[in-house]
DNA sequence: ATCTAAATAGAAATGATTTGCGTTTATAAT
DNA sequence: ATTATAAACGCAAATCATTTCTATTTAGAT
């Protein structure tokens, strides 16, 4: 007997956003939620035509896009290449590990943004519009 | 008259890199010290382009690399595109303040990332290798 | 003045991402 | 259930930053 595995709906997600459920968006989401690694737009592409027989790769850059625009998923900065990664998010404020060798994500939250602020209101005396905090390393499997 | 500029005399630090001192290395290590905002590659090769009548973008990208990999200059990652961007670096440990606006680049100094390793190390057992830690906003001129 | 490895220009290749456009499909109204 | 319509999509081609290749030039040492 397998383990019963509880997949999220993904339907009223979409729907609250205003995104027709597609099955190949769907399909993204449910990849992205069980994968713990991030991906290249080329990874989910290449996964997915096991389970499509005709998808497009512009169609992949298409959702990703439209997903991360609406806080669904994140992207991640890969340190070598000039390349997105995505993955999906889970709480609203967060930052990442991530693993340089497995690719595995993971966040962490510790933030001293709020710290940062500070210092830039007072000092600076800018205005904070968006941060960029990614910690890469290796991971407790990778060490 | 007109105000005295102390130009840095970059032959001695290229000298210290095994690099060559050439006329065109010089040139962008001076722009990029003279500039307060950062620039991408080909921002460069436009400015270059004025002083030297031939001169390749290859160049310009082969002596950038050089001197990201010799901490001399730092990526800037831009918030839309995925381009880089570069500037001068002043201090070893330091971190940007980038206006989304004008595009200038200001370091401050409060890092909480002795705090973020402590947490990656302690939950995650992880090893941190490097960050990214980039805020992006408006600067005072610009707010 | 000469030599040699490093640096360069210019053209071409690469590779990720985007665009254009005609077709298909999800969804809401009938 | 059928239909209408805007959103999604596939595919091909375009775009654009970056890299590679190769022959030539040049900085710096002898």
């Amino acid at each position: 007997m397998e383990a019963m595995e509880a997949k999220t709906d993904y339907q009223p997600l979409l729907k609250s956003l205003g995104l027709k459920s597609t099955p190949k968006r769907l399909a993204m989401l449910e990849m992205l939620d069980g994968e713990q690694a991030y991906l290249s737009p080329e990874d989910i592409w290449k996964k997915l035509k096991r389970r499509f027989k005709s998808i497009g790769l512009p169609t992949i850059y298409r959702n990703l896009e439209e997903l991360e625009g609406k806080n669904v998923i994140t992207k991640v900065i890969h340190p070598n290449r000039q390349l997105y990664y995505y993955f999906c998010r889970h709480s609203s404020h967060h930052h990442h590990f991530v693993c340089i060798s497995c690719k595995k994500v993971q966040d962490f939250t510790s933030c001293a943004v709020a710290d940062i602020e500070r210092e830039i209101r007072d000092k600076i005396k800018g205005k904070v519009v968006s941060h960029i905090f990614q910690v890469n390393g290796l991971c407790r499997e990778c060490v």
